[in-house]
DNA sequence: GGACAAATTGCACCCGGGTGTAATTGTCAT
DNA sequence: ATGACAATTACACCCGGGTGCAATTTGTCC
């Protein structure tokens, strides 16, 4: 069960928020819940918080839309049923989403096996707002890049499947490195055609030049 | 003062070691260096031991010359004079070696800086011999990564200098994106001169393609 | 000045990518 | 059958990089 904190605001105020990013807040504690999502809301993020993994959890199946923008989680180490790093492991196998651990009575072993596994920051309560907007605006970066990442394969997966067979059957050729000529003979037909299907394909892939579509490439070598 | 454990070995093995990673372990307990070490040493590492911070930062002043190969620093938080961080602070500022830190008595709040700083990985005491291989491999790992990349930088620099006017002249005009005929009539000279200057500035610089001369030219634009 | 080497250049050509045009072929609906 | 339309092709160019060759200029040393 989300609680959006500071309600009554406007609806592109709340699209700006996610634009900025989405901090995910889950503690057992509600008062310190409430404490976070005031301080991140006032700086411009949206908020979700949760008292326990398990809410997370649940939330996340049954919200199936996923929301756009980029994202973090901040989670307790120490929690009821489920524990940080247990949490880690069981969202790391459907998405990767950047993760912000805090805990007051953690050791040192707990620490380090959340750095290990590989957390963006881990904040010792109690902890200043300073030291949480920066640690939340670091993961948001991350979660950012990522996302610019997986977005810009994801276009490209679109719109290689835009291509004809003859396209994309020239465009593997192409990213194989044969030139025109070969292709031609290969394929058993006109150079002109091949030069062609050259043409559409890469006007299709949005590149210009060569180069820049082997650069791009790898992904249909397979 | 280098301990060199387990002496008496041939200088081709030595030399092996030096290939395979270098650990300088620092720790106040002569104890714990000669156990170190002597794992490490089993395990096909060069090793150097040193009792202070201070020690090996005198070592490092006077051995001006540095050995190759990848190397890492494995030392313990607490210690006399320098502790574990303010070692990061010092040596960072010089050269940039991947570091592993060990405790047994640290509290989440060291671990955590140590972290946030960019160590590699934190081994609390006791740990066993599975735990500190796998961190200095990971460490050695990344090292030699650097070394390779800024071993291909100094390469090309080097090659860069072996550039005559013309050709720097020529190379960065190129790289800024300008034809041949535009170099020629900007450089008032003639186009096949530039095409010369181009020919031998390419194979001066060791790469074949246009492009591949581009990917490296990020480091002339200046 | 003269000789010799090095730098510079013009010319002519190859290669491969990119493009426009028009002709050919094949398919489909009328 | 025939007209329409898309796919394929040949031909003929342009563009820019790369190369070989020989001539020319420049510089330098005796």
């Amino acid at each position: 069960m989300a609680q959006q904190y500071i309600p009554g605001y406007s609806e592109e105020k709340l699209q700006r928020r996610h634009v900025q990013g989405r901090v995910v807040v889950i503690d057992d504690d509600p008062d310190v819940l409430a404490a976070l999502a005031a301080v991140l809301e006032h700086s411009g993020y949206a908020c979700e918080t949760y008292q326990s993994a398990l809410a997370y959890l649940h939330a996340l199946s049954s919200n199936h839309s996923c929301l756009p923008g980029p994202v973090c989680i901040l989670c307790d180490v120490k929690m009821p049923e489920i524990d940080g790093l247990a949490l880690q492991r069981l969202i790391a196998t459907r998405i990767d989403i950047p993760l912000l651990m805090m805990s007051g009575s953690s050791n040192a072993k707990d620490v380090v096996e959340a750095f290990r596994y590989g957390i963006v920051d881990f904040l010792i309560k109690p902890f200043d707002n300073d030291d949480l907007l920066a640690a939340v605006a670091k993961a948001i970066n991350i979660s950012a890049e990522r996302q610019a990442r997986q977005q810009a394969n994801v276009e490209l997966l679109r719109r290689m499947a835009t291509l004809t067979k003859r396209e994309s059957e020239v465009a593997r050729r192409v990213a194989a490195g044969q030139i025109s000529r070969v292709i031609a003979a290969d394929l058993g037909i006109g150079l002109r055609t091949v030069k062609l299907y050259r043409q559409r394909m890469m006007e299709k892939l949005g590149v210009e030049t060569v180069e820049e579509f082997l650069r791009i490439a790898d992904v249909i070598t397979r």
